[in-house]
DNA sequence: TTCGGGTAGGTTAACGTTAACAGAAACGGT
DNA sequence: ACCGTTTCTGTTAACGTTAACCTACCCGAA
């Protein structure tokens, strides 16, 4: 006896099918106040028999509340994005919350469109894990002064009354930088920033202050890759940047014998347009990728990146949002900074005298 | 004098202070009915001053619907699908619609849960593109049938009011494994399925019906990969199955001579696995993948791969579903099944007579 | 002058749910 | 027998928005 239900059911219908007020109903839907085992017993049959399922808009405008949560990313298919919201999901789901992804392609129309339906929609709360724009920051402002509460992931962004986790990207820069300075390397090529852009990456602000510390000359040259306008063009992938940034530095009459790539896939299209040069890694050219997605233990040779605790992060943006919801709104910040950690792998090796002439005879073969 | 508002502004608190009903605010923001102009221009200045942002949640429930629809997504790292969710969203916003994807990490029960938050939100619509099951299915079957409009993209379901977009994997599989055969292989394997599950995978079958019409035998030890429960394993990743698998190859006395696997990161993993064993791809072993995601093109050497027009299934599932939302929710299914097309690069070339020699050759070597 | 239609706005009542309060019955202790 | 407490259920009034209906004015044509 199947009706083919245009109008979903209701509590008024189910109410007036078990002879109770829909009051009666809602109790034994949330389970909350005192009902009757019998009654409960049969509101139930009947919800079960009715298909029923609650209205979460008349639920939220009633209550206030949504128990949901919004996230904004900037790219879907970044596995450092979607190990985040691994993180954030496991601790929502302990909490009963649910999670919707809004994507904004890395751009901050977008993003403030999505910061909107989010907010229109009455999420409990935001986590933004998009970079930092002028018209992101702006509407983000006005979301947090208007009282909904935000917790951020790596945007270079504060406010008194957002929380914020990050991790070190400075430092994780400058090890990345030291390790290769260490092995012996003395020009290091970094991929992926404009000179003019990149003082905005911390990643890169570490690579700087490594080459500053040990006495090593900053050469624009070997600083390649970030196209002003990459983030616009649609298509125009990090690791065609890790690619067309080393052909850039192979061209160089004095060629680095080291990468400090932006991220691991610019470090995978490096690598890759070198072995296409016929050069050898890391015998050749050292490189150090960065975030330690799960492809960079695969590829050959092996990546040697930098590794940030991302699921904690998504963990901890996640506790701190609840904090704000469940709790005061208007607590004073939490922040959060995770440390870097270097994992070595093949891709770098210290540099020998053998090798460096290795390559200078090399490097005449190819000219 | 901004006050540190708790409370959200409402329409009623724009019409007290504009001196009108609740009623002509809502013609202003929505920009329908008479509303004269000056005292549109007063209520537009207060609802900028007031920072007003509609309560979707009151206007849902009111106008019973929501201009949003939500998109279900297996594996929110996977390039396949946010390569499909772009093609969505920009369908949805060209109709104003707003997109909230949920992910259900390839687990059913969470699958379900995400179809029960998007419908109890009141999405106007679901996108499903996750693998099918039988409690997913169920629960969908439920929802379609109380009228929820649903599209589904490459889930192995049928439901005659849910629309439906596929690529032809049969075809692709077959093609794929066809151009293998053609080139001189004789041993060619599979990696990423078990003998006993992958009969649901329709790439495999294409596999496996191509060697059948070759006159090829299936050896069944040259099919890998596929652990049973590798979906609840978490962190286990496709790369690692691609490279575990291989390894798994590498070890038989005949060894194939080309590797057909399931996806991308599957041939990769395997492509770094044969690297590794001292094999040179393509001369010992000849690799297809499939999904040509951004990175096969950027391996070394490049990955011959199965391309099929995502963003464009996308794009159409997003399109079938307003024609459900906006129009008849109870019209017949629309379906549409999208070619794949074989994009051959360097992991395939001819098998001749000598590699083969020479592979012999290695084998002793390596053995 | 009357009438039709466009213009400008207000009034009412819902959408589906639940907080708050209220009434009544049942129970246990003195 | 009486009173306080617990259990069970109902009533009312919102939450914020808008569809539907209604009133009134103004303007030009008949």
């Amino acid at each position: 006896m199947k009706k083919p239900s245009k109008k979903p059911v209701t509590l008024a219908d189910i109410a007036a099918q078990a002879a109770v007020t829909p009051m009666t109903v809602s109790r034994v839907i949330n389970g909350n106040g005192y009902v009757h085992a019998e009654t409960r017993e049969r509101v139930l049959r009947v919800a079960r028999e009715m298909n029923y399922r609650r209205n979460g808009l008349a639920r939220g405008l009633k209550r206030q509340r949504t128990e949901t949560v919004g996230m904004v990313i900037g790219d879907i298919a970044n596995p450092f994005a979607a190990e985040l919201s691994r993180g954030v999901r496991e601790v929502l789901e302990e909490h009963g919350y649910t999670l919707f992804i809004c994507i904004s392609e890395h751009n901050p129309k977008e993003d403030v469109q999505a910061f909107n339906s989010l907010a229109d929609h009455r999420a409990d709360g935001i986590i933004v894990a998009t970079r930092a724009s002028k018209t992101g920051n702006e509407r983000l402002e006005e979301l947090i002064e208007s009282g909904v509460p935000v917790s951020l992931i790596g945007r270079d962004f504060r406010h008194a009354h957002a929380d914020l986790v990050t991790a070190d990207h400075l430092k994780g820069g400058y090890e990345a930088t030291r390790h290769l300075i260490q092995l012996g390397h003395k020009r290091i090529g970094f991929i992926g920033v404009s000179l003019t852009q990149g003082l905005r990456l911390r990643r890169f602000q570490g690579y700087l202050e490594a080459l500053n510390e040990h006495g090593l000359t900053v050469d624009e040259k070997l600083i390649v890759g970030g196209r002003e306008n990459a983030e616009q063009m649609p298509g125009y992938s990090t690791e065609e940047m890790g690619c067309d940034g080393m052909l850039k530095l192979l061209e160089l009459k004095e060629r680095p014998t080291a990468i400090f790539a932006r991220n691991d896939f610019t470090a995978m299209g490096a690598l890759n347009a070198i072995k296409r040069s016929g050069l050898r890694i890391p015998e050749d050219i050292a490189i150090v990728g960065y975030d330690d997605i799960p492809l960079a233990a695969h590829t050959s040779p092996t990546l040697t990146t930098v590794r940030q605790p991302t699921r904690e992060q998504g963990r901890t943006a996640a506790e701190f949002l609840l904090g704000r919801i469940e709790g005061d709104r208007e607590q004073p910040r939490c922040e959060r900074t995770f440390q870097c950690e270097l994992v070595v792998r093949e891709s770098t090796i210290p540099l020998t005298e053998a090798s460096v002439t290795q390559t200078r005879k090399r490097q005449k073969k190819t000219a």
